[in-house]
DNA sequence: TTGTATGCGTTATCAT
DNA sequence: ATGATAACGCATACAA
């Protein structure tokens, strides 16, 4: 004990106990006397003692991190927002217990993606590990983690990959439903949507609540006029003029995130059009640019910090062991989303 | 070898060689034969052979792990790009060699911000640490961490810093003179200047840029608005109010980061300016929504993915107990920036 | 160029 | 309620 760090030996000898016990005392184990926990607190004090990580993971088999998976992609850089906040809430959770979270891209376009995050199990770095989309949406992934008994948890999947693995979504479908109607209720009959990416499922569902709340109201889902893009600023720009600028212009326009939508505003924008009186633009995810744009946008906003942390809490139970908490759809854990009101969406000019 | 993961002695057994020649393989050591080389690399790929890092962790008395330190803030929350960016490259650096980074948040207004990083280091998870503006400036801390000679790099540090320990940053000063002789030269004479907070030390060294510009224009830098802000979009509407609403406006106002420069195109939209005729605004940092914002922001590059990366390889060379590659000014790496032009900043209305 | 012996600091197992 | 002992899988100094 002279040198170096204190080991977990010092405690022992200046606590006058066996090693055992100070690790039992630090790991909050059963069957400590009272007296004894106090002397092994006192030395832990005395000697400024740390436990040493490394050889804990050795020992007890586990890591004490997780992993988070997100999408890598030249189109995507620099790693929007909406990854960002789903990882820093898991890093905050992860924090909280004394977890490290390790991040790793994964190009979603490449053909060896699914063996790319095998592989990330296979190092046995992991205790866990949080799927972000549109991995989080790949079935034949997500039944080959299943079948190796990996911990594992998806983040904003979709209706499919919410019965191979437990999940943390919002319920897009209802939350693009909404977004819908506050639209009809404003007046508008003309609209437009632009869809994200197809791996991306929990974004198709938005667009299903949209078609729900037009065949409600009569309108006939195919007289909107739905485009793909790619979820980006500049997709968003380039789709919108090619809308705005088409006949019948809507008075409505839809996009499946807020980067889009953005970028739809910037094409507006640039055409001169007044908004929102000529053309209302919603978005989706309730990213801190829909505050900042000129007008501030009207938005649905999905807690992704909540759902970051809500992945990594899943986890920690599943790798102690302990019964997961009971989701309120089998293994899905829906939490709340909310739509935010701003003024990119007004009623349109007659 | 028979039932769980196969280890280094398992691959000894089938190459038919002792495991440290297994060992010196896999790590590059010197002094193995061709021959041995291709046993030992067959029977690790026969067996699907994977180090366990733990283990090696724990032998190795070396973590392969990199802590990263930002400063979390409500006020800053959410984590602005500018940290995301140089966690993202500092991780894509990381994820190369096989190391993993660890993120921590420390409260920059907590009394013991200097403590929780000193505590960070003892914990012994992190074989370096990246700090983060205010961290990287905070001369005190530098030197506690220097005399434990831990190994770190101070990332967008000011000159104060940059003596004490290795960095990676911009040349601030040359930065903020380019930025305001581009003002200048468009025939702009009545500036305001937006600063950031005050432990930010390269941030200041901008306005020094700026005031160094102003003198060799012949014009009095006292004639000049000088506010203080907090580096977020909120502070940019609010001080930009009270400097618009001021008689005698400016023509030109200069933010010192790009949050706040698109606060401030906030205050004039709401104002009914005509941007940039009747105000240029400029800010700093290039972050991607000075390109998403209307009219697109004139700003100043950073590559803040680069500095990330440059100073995990820094870490990288000193962990390996590498000569640390010469720098160019000292301790200080200085990367290169660039002045962006875009439709912010014109000349002055006349 | 290759191998032997030892230790890293903790947790798990089983005993008392 | 507490302890003795054995892994955990690898790297390192040193020997050959």
């Amino acid at each position: 004990m002279g040198s170096g760090k204190p080991t977990i030996d010092d405690v022992a000898a200046l606590a006058g106990v066996a090693r055992v016990t100070v690790s039992r005392v630090l790991n909050g184990g059963p069957n400590v006397s009272d007296k004894v926990r106090q002397a092994v607190l006192a030395a832990v004090e005395k000697l400024q003692y740390k436990v040493n990580v490394q050889a804990r993971s050795l020992a007890g088999g586990k890591s004490r991190v997780l992993g988070l998976i997100y999408s890598s992609d030249v189109e995507t850089e620099p790693n929007s927002f909406y990854y960002s906040a789903i990882e820093l809430g898991a890093l905050r959770a992860c924090s909280q217990v004394g977890f490290q979270l390790g991040t790793h891209a994964v190009n979603q376009h490449s053909l060896r993606k699914a063996d790319l995050v095998m592989e990330i199990i296979r190092s046995r770095r992991y205790d866990g590990l949080i799927l972000t989309p549109p991995f989080s949406d790949d079935a034949e992934l997500l039944e080959n983690i299943k079948a190796v008994r990996f911990p594992v948890v998806a983040v904003s999947a979709g209706r499919p990959a919410q019965s191979i693995v437990p999940s943390v979504s919002i319920d897009d479908e209802a939350a693009g439903y909404e977004l819908t109607r506050h639209l009809l209720l404003l007046g508008h009959r003309r609209f437009a949507f632009i869809k994200g990416l197809e791996g991306h499922v929990s974004a198709e569902d938005r667009y299903l609540g949209f078609v729900r709340a037009l065949e409600q109201a009569g309108i006939a889902p195919t007289s909107a006029r739905v485009e793909r893009g790619s979820f980006t600023f500049r997709s968003g720009i380039d789709i919108a003029a090619r809308i705005l600028n088409g006949s019948d212009r809507p008075t409505a326009l839809i996009c499946a995130n807020d980067d889009m939508a953005v970028g739809a505003l910037f094409t507006a924008h640039k055409m001169g059009l007044q908004l929102p009186r000529e053309l209302s633009v919603v978005g989706f995810d309730d990213t801190p640019v829909s505050e900042i744009i000129w007008p501030p946008l009207t938005t649905i906003h999905q807690p992704l910090k909540t759902m970051g942390a809500r992945a990594a809490e899943i986890l920690f139970d599943t790798v102690s062991g302990e019964p997961p908490q009971p989701a309120e759809h089998g293994l899905a854990n829906l939490v709340p989303h909310r739509l935010v009101i701003r003024e990119s969406a007004s009623s349109p000019s007659l």
